[in-house]
DNA sequence: TGAATAGTGTCTTTCAGACAATATGCC
DNA sequence: GGCATATTGTCTGAAAGACACTATTCA
């Protein structure tokens, strides 16, 4: 009874996905990207999408073909969110995830349905559906890491335009952490860590007197303080 | 040709191991449990222990399990650290590993070597010497993580008997943080979080003035604030 | 000129950090 | 009494938070 070259042990041995969260704002919202499962277990239910990850690829590697594949994105910001192996969390069998976010700037953004999935859709974290497996828990953690990451760091970049109006990035604030921001006190925060600088454009484009475009000084992910 | 029924795809799939990182504080050091590696590859070699993970346990309780078999421990504050899944970290093959960290406090601890370890110690973080795989770049972020939740919650508190002295208290931070603290500002500060209280003894161990001995009121870990 | 958003400063409160003297028990 | 550690408070500076008016452009 032959063994494939790469198995290690005698016993069976669990799989491993990667699942990825993609967040987005849109129409002021903070949206994530769900799919419709098109088979069992949980046919008809929304998901959020992944896939198996290949024996030669890196987790993070597989996170971005992932995103690559759902969306049509590349270059986004992904980190690591946490891994979930509940072996009852999959009705299928051994199932062992470990779970990406990902962040996208809020513009015109196309999601296609893989392979398995009979569609894609952006959803509002505050209108969600049920979802399959255990994947509520999932998008919960991660909205935990989002909302804590937001307030130490300059993660909210990431769902920005390169140049964006200082309202722009308060707006961000208010959305992921649900509650009001005083503009004075947050202006005077932001720019004390010394991580903004301000562009040569200003945005004419409403009704009222024009805003000075700003951009972060690094396009890496910054801490406060 | 039959696959086992825990098979869900047919390619090969990663095997997954779950690592754990054990530490403690001893003769005022903060130390780490490794073993010697008795097979190859790098045999002779000190790593982080580890194992596979069981079809029937979730990770977390394959990691306890790493801990009782190790260590003998039962009980003891555990949480998950990242997930490392470099398709080259292992030149057996694709091994991804899960790693945890756990607290023990500081008491006497044996350490027993496992099946494949022909030897197993604590290490001071102080004086490691050259490990096996990528667990140089595990140990360093497990580190990291310690260092930076000790600054805003009570882990502290695993790393101690459920009673102590302040100064003992504070003698963890600073082994911790590897750096003085002002012992006025640090036991204002601790008490103002209203997280620890009296108990209804006395050190009075040592050739000086005895001192009352606190716990954490709660159990669990709280957070500061 | 009215509507809409941009942009700005002060005061108060809270928290972190620097800093030193007295208290108590053992030997 | 000497040694060793326990215990305690004040001052200062920095940052957070409350709070309201003027500026600029477009329709």
């Amino acid at each position: 009874m032959a063994k494939a070259k790469t198995q290690l042990t005698d016993y069976d041995q669990p799989s491993v996905t990667v699942d990825v969260l993609v967040f987005t704002i849109l129409e002021d919202q903070l949206k994530v990207a769900l799919i419709k499962r098109g088979v069992a277990p949980y046919q008809g239910r929304w998901a959020i999408p992944g896939g198996f990850v290949q024996m030669e690829e890196s987790l993070e590697d597989a996170a971005r073909r992932e995103i690559q594949e759902e969306a049509g994105l590349n270059n986004v910001f992904l980190e690591q969110l946490y891994t979930f192996g509940d072996p009852k969390r999959d009705p299928r069998g051994r199932i062992i995830t470990v779970a990406y976010y990902a962040l996208v700037p809020g513009e015109k953004l196309t999601l296609a349905a893989s392979t398995d999935a009979a569609e894609a859709r952006w959803f509002s974290i505050n209108e969600l559906p049920k979802l399959a497996f255990d994947h509520a828990k999932i998008l919960a953690e991660a909205l935990r890491r989002l909302r804590s990451k937001i307030e130490y760091s300059t993660v909210a970049s990431a769902l920005l335009p390169e140049q964006f109006r200082l309202s722009d990035l308060q707006k961000v604030y208010e959305i992921i952490l649900g509650e009001d921001v005083d503009k004075r006190n947050f202006r005077k925060r932001m720019l004390s860590f010394d991580l903004l600088e301000t562009t040569s454009h200003i945005d004419s484009s409403g009704p009222h007197r024009p805003a000075q475009l700003y951009r972060f000084k690094q396009k890496e992910i910054q801490f406060f303080k």
